[in-house]
DNA sequence: AACCTCTTCCAAAACGTTTCGGATGACATT
DNA sequence: AATGTCATCCGAAACGTTTTGGAAGAGGTT
């Protein structure tokens, strides 16, 4: 039933043999074991976790900490990053749970909270920054936990990455082999590593191909796409395209585009990075690329684990490969 | 510093006196407690939660369960509804744990897994289903939930839900106010709640105006959206209006409509419902319905502590009214 | 003086698990 | 017959908290 009591009582065992039964332990005779498992399966024996928990000094409890800033949260990225990294931590027996932390100077106690109170094993810490407290406290009190993303950073640390710069560089030299002459990049604030690194990715470009290259920067929601992308085009000589930090302002850029007059794909050239599920429906549908978000849950659920067991973050770096996916509002090679 | 223990001896108080003084007990005098409190914050005592969860017999943990289904999960909706669940429980020093599990013969065992091991005080179940065998499981054993969304289900539970029915009723006969003859209805499964709902207050609406009123299921995305539409607009008499059960699929209905030479808003009026962030931006703008999301969270957060109290779920029943949002796609009145 | 009331404090048990350090026999070895 | 080895098993401690059921003393009342 309830308790190991019950069940070694039931058993005519101690709780010491059912306990290391159900753990496999090869101090137990196997017809024991068999009897204690068979036992444990009829009565659905459940260790308690708040015991197990409070013997050996573990959670089984990894936690994710989300930005709170409602125009940014709202990605769809993180729903499904959620999804992956739960199911991989619940193989292990391991809970996934969650808060959202507003980044300021109050952002550091929600971690102090968490992590005094022994409510987590590990913390994933998601939309890093360039320059990251958060990374700074966890690594000079020596708690484990994983990035999503990368920081500038002196010390070792775990992450999993995309491959921001070079898919921004690839993808505006591809805009450059299209013919394109002048390229405009919206950019996230570049605070945030991941906008840090798709400028210069764009940036590096730009300097390959000889080509100007324009920046706006804005907040990474379709309201700041749209704001820059309307800087972007009352210049003199607007860009043929854009280059966009994220599909949320890719989709803002469109409609600037749109108001303007231009037609995406054929007046102007837009790419966005993310892949969210409008990207595919918009008018024209969004050039765009992705990253494999699922996988990427999952790598940092192992990393977690492995940091909760010890292992070295320094080698547990991830950079993966960023898909570009081309459609119509990438629009054909101009004469 | 880290136990209990540590901070009597330091005092020269009882274990217990400091642990009453802690939670504000009359039992100790003003002074001590205000010398213990005064320790307790310079040495940054935090209580072991698994202790306290070992002996309280709660676990201080709510958990969402969300649909895992790839397509139907990544509304941007659940983040913002775990954002505002979260912080409305952190509040009372609960946590919120997430995990995912697919409908199918094995959803059960997730709930099983979660309540038997005690790894929660309280469940919050999404995305309900009119027949929907979580709620039975959870009400037969008495286990403390609260659902978002309503089920066809007779005995009493909590629960916090927008009034679909009455929005979809109201936003069919705006349509109908219009001028409009031929309204279709993009229904989504009707196997969850809220497309059942969604699609009755239509209907009435239809059977109030004495229109005929077609309806298409399809699933609630961009994809299903699409063929539905695409359905929808192969008739000899196509409708002059689309009601779409959420916005993922109003965004699908535009591409279909924009592929047949129609232009949404003029030709056509078209209607969703979440207010998605891409709503706003699409080409027309999408008019849409909104419920108030962060209200909702909180309201199930506080439900589910209701619940853990002990209080009857039979007076814990909410249905919130949904805003509408006139866009350019629903169009001018026509002659 | 005896009794009662109040305030303030505390010892010890309990929650259910894991784990340390043996204990008990059976059997083989010397 | 003494010793050693091995396979099984178990008692008891420990994790850090909350809570029960008082104890000790101060002061008031009769």
């Amino acid at each position: 039933m309830s308790s190991l009591r019950e069940l070694a009582q039931m058993l005519g065992l101690s709780i010491t043999t059912v306990s290391r039964a159900l753990d496999g332990y090869g101090d137990v005779a196997v017809a024991t074991r068999e009897r204690v498992l068979a036992a444990a399966e009829t009565t659905g024996y459940r260790p308690n976790s708040a015991a197990r928990r409070l013997r050996r000094g573990l959670t089984e409890i990894v936690t994710m900490v989300l930005p709170a800033e409602p125009g940014h949260f709202n990605e769809p990225l993180y729903i499904e990053l959620l999804r992956s990294t739960g199911e991989r931590l619940a193989q292990q027996g391991y809970d996934l749970t969650l808060i959202a932390a507003l980044p300021g100077p109050d952002e550091l106690k929600t971690y102090r909270r968490l992590i005094e109170g022994r409510r987590t094993d590990a913390i994933i810490v998601v939309r890093t920054r360039r320059e990251d407290a958060r990374l700074r406290y966890l690594t000079d009190i020596g708690f484990p936990f994983v990035a999503m993303g990368r920081s500038d950073f002196s010390e070792p640390y775990a992450y999993v990455d995309g491959d921001g710069e070079a898919a921004f560089h690839d993808a505006a030299l591809r805009l450059a082999g299209l013919g394109h002459r002048r390229i405009g990049h919206l950019a996230a604030p570049s605070a945030f590593t991941f906008a840090h690194l798709r400028r210069s990715g764009f940036a590096r470009a730009m300097r390959d191909s000889g080509l100007p290259g324009e920046i706006v920067e804005d907040s990474a929601t379709e309201a700041g796409g749209y704001r820059a992308a309307g800087v972007m085009l009352a210049q003199a000589e607007p860009p043929s395209a854009l280059l966009c930090a994220t599909d949320s302002m890719a989709l803002g850029a469109m409609r600037a585009v749109r108001e303007r007059g231009l037609v995406a794909g054929r007046d102007i050239a837009i790419i966005g990075h993310d892949n969210i599920p409008a990207a595919a429906f918009s008018d024209p549908a969004l050039a765009t690329m992705e990253l494999p978000i699922a996988a990427t849950g999952r790598r940092l659920a192992e990393m977690a684990l492995a940091r909760i067991g010890g292992a070295d973050p320094r080698d547990m770096t991830e950079i993966n490969p960023v898909e570009f996916l081309p459609r119509a509002s990438l629009g054909e090679a101009r004469g």
